[in-house]
DNA sequence: CTCCGTGCAAAAGATTTGCACTCCC
DNA sequence: GGGAGTGCAAATCTTTTGCACGGAG
């Protein structure tokens, strides 16, 4: 299933000069099983503890962070808090999130290019990026809590 | 100057019935002066302090709790963290936010409509809210750091 | 006079850091 | 074998809560 993918992970992990750790893998597995859910760093925390009782909080944010800076994570801030997820292939995109069960899933376009020129010629503001992030119930939640 | 407004919002508070205390009547001029800028609860506080060294951290925790409560200010999660600012007249509107200061600017529209037809057509995701943020230097801080 | 609001101190969370030990490469 | 990564404990930072007192209405 998605051994290919995690494969693949452990190769972007080693071509960035990181260790391939027990800690790291469950942690990358467990991304990769989350299937675009938003996680929190305690979320992360107690799925990797299900896996491996010994791992320490501070292994788990140090990790974070170092897939963060290497990019084989991203890092959202939502309504919510302070969110992990993998990287998306994905150039350029948006998410739609589940605010009942975290799920994502991207936007079909990017409603930005409409205000560039209005922020460009109309005001004096230099803009350097944006977020825009959609709220609501993904599929299943809304079923379940129809 | 702004005494108009702070009568004004000294008056809204009457009217929820709110007491009108020095810790509120401070916090709320500290957000007229702010003109828009986003405080965090720290900048808050500190601020406050400044006018008054005797004021705790929870009565300026709580403080924020009631207004945003209240509604006469808004609590917005920045790519920062928490923030607040009064709460803005205009109706629907999404935020230009400077990163260097925290200026706000309201966008000219909400560029969500564009994206609507395509989620409820396109998508099993059931919209509820959205954020719309763009980031990037005011007026001011652009000049500032050239 | 009555409560809402406050100060204070302590608790509860969340995240970070120092240090010695481990084990991946 | 060397250095990145880890576990553990303690430190920090942020936010919340309980309780008794004080002041706004």
């Amino acid at each position: 299933m998605n051994d290919k993918q995690l494969t693949k992970l452990l190769h972007a992990m080693k071509e960035k000069g990181l260790k391939f750790t027990p800690a790291r893998e469950i942690m990358l597995k467990i991304f990769l099983q989350a299937d675009d859910k938003l996680l929190s760093a305690a979320d992360t925390f107690d799925l990797v503890r299900k896996e491996n009782a010994k791992i320490n909080f501070s292994t788990v944010y140090r990790n974070l962070d170092t897939l963060v800076t290497n990019q084989l994570i991203e890092k959202i801030t939502c309504h919510d808090g302070i969110r992990y997820k993998l990287i998306s292939q994905k150039q350029h995109h948006h998410l739609m999130i589940c605010t009942h069960c975290h799920k994502t899933e991207p936007l079909p376009f990017c409603p930005y290019g409409e205000l560039e020129a209005f922020i460009k010629n109309g005001t004096d503001f230099l803009p350097t990026n944006h977020h825009v992030e959609i709220y609501g119930y993904c599929k299943n939640c809304r079923q379940e809590l129809k």
